[in-house]
DNA sequence: TAGTAAACAAACATTCATGAATGTATAATA
DNA sequence: TATTATACATTCATGAATGTTTGTTTACTA
């Protein structure tokens, strides 16, 4: 077929993401072939290569375009600590994390993908040391909150702040995998995401002032 | 080859599921062959057909050897509440629990691997289905513990026992899932194992006597 | 207005996994 | 001891996914 505009192009880029997004989630992404991925897209696998070099790349891509809100907020969260109220400024801020996810829905995707479609192994790939930079990006923002939350005395348990960031990352990770699981009974976060998440923060964090 | 004893075969059978799960866990269930399997238990893919359907059904067959404690332990749950100090005595079975999957390898290989490397999608595969049903009758068993927690007055927490059992569930599921996860930094939790539960539980139970 | 490069389609070669079918030697058994 | 079922190994046919290459059209650009 012939060239599109450049917008053309990217409406292709877009389409071929949308198209692997909704393959990814309904059999998973072993089972999906860059053929279907293509073929939902009303394209054919040269339109696929063009764009991507291979099935990871697709689901680099997918990450890039879709979680851009959530590195952001959370490169954000040490700075959203107010002086006059760490802990509550702080509670509010985790509790946006968490509404993003359920309102977003092309967060919510790529984060249910990544959860439940990659595979973690020794070996690693390149999509894997890509996903784990991320993660501790994430780490590391995380810690430095829990390091500014110290300072203004606004913790109540004891620990390292690496730790604290693991308890409360593993418990977000937890939480949203129960969500975005495709089981049936799950827990659902609009309604009692705020109360969930209180239970661990009541135990971190001091009551401000 | 000859026939083997009937001992001889069950060592084979033993011996398919070993090879599997490092196959598995060093390069992921994606990327590992029937045939690799075999060749690294030093059989050929024969053997692999002759004890087991199909790759999913080696992960099956995995869970039920190495899984087996997990589920005797979690089904005694709410059986090892005592009336008597019944928030300390539900702390120590979740304790328990969880060094559990820290001390015993044949179960904290089994649960990486479904963990890490078993996707879960829209359209169920029979070994989703399988591990979905396991899942469930943990969730049973935990809510369950948590009714006769309230029952006993020893719940803090206000909140269905059904999401109590979600949140406790979540963040075990999230503090294992990162410490059996092969990238560089990890919880601990042969450590900090006890005292991440605590910042949970200290906020879900009562204080006994 | 060439000419170049982008954006695909289509065909191809290759690899590789699967499943089935068949072969075979021996353990169990009657 | 003859027979049968077991526990594999071996071979083969099929299919499918991948990566690559080549062809074609057209949007830019100098």
């Amino acid at each position: 077929m012939a060239k599109k505009t450049k917008e053309d192009a990217e409406r292709t880029y877009h389409a071929l993401l949308d198209a692997a997004t909704e393959l990814f989630i309904r059999q998973g992404v072993a089972r999906t072939t860059l053929g279907q991925i293509a073929a939902e897209a009303g394209l054919t696998r040269g339109a696929v290569y063009w764009h991507f070099q291979n099935k990871d790349a697709v689901i680099e891509a997918l990450w890039l375009r879709n979680a851009d809100w959530l590195h952001r907020m959370i490169d954000e969260l040490p700075e959203r600590i107010r002086p006059s109220r760490p802990a509550a400024s702080f509670r509010a801020a985790v509790r946006q994390l968490m509404h993003g996810v359920v309102t977003r829905p092309e967060l919510a995707q790529i984060i249910r993908i990544v959860m439940h479609n990659v595979e973690l192994t020794d070996e690693q790939t390149e999509l894997q040391r890509f996903l784990i930079l991320r993660k501790e990006g994430v780490h590391l923002a995380m810690e430095k909150a829990f390091r500014l939350l110290r300072r203004h005395n606004a913790l109540q348990a004891t620990g390292s702040p690496a730790l604290l960031a693991d308890c409360l990352l593993s418990y977000l990770h937890g939480l949203i995998h129960s969500y975005l699981s495709p089981e049936g009974r799950r827990i659902d976060l609009s309604k009692h995401g705020d109360a969930a998440l209180d239970f661990l923060l009541d135990s971190l964090l001091a009551k401000d002032g």
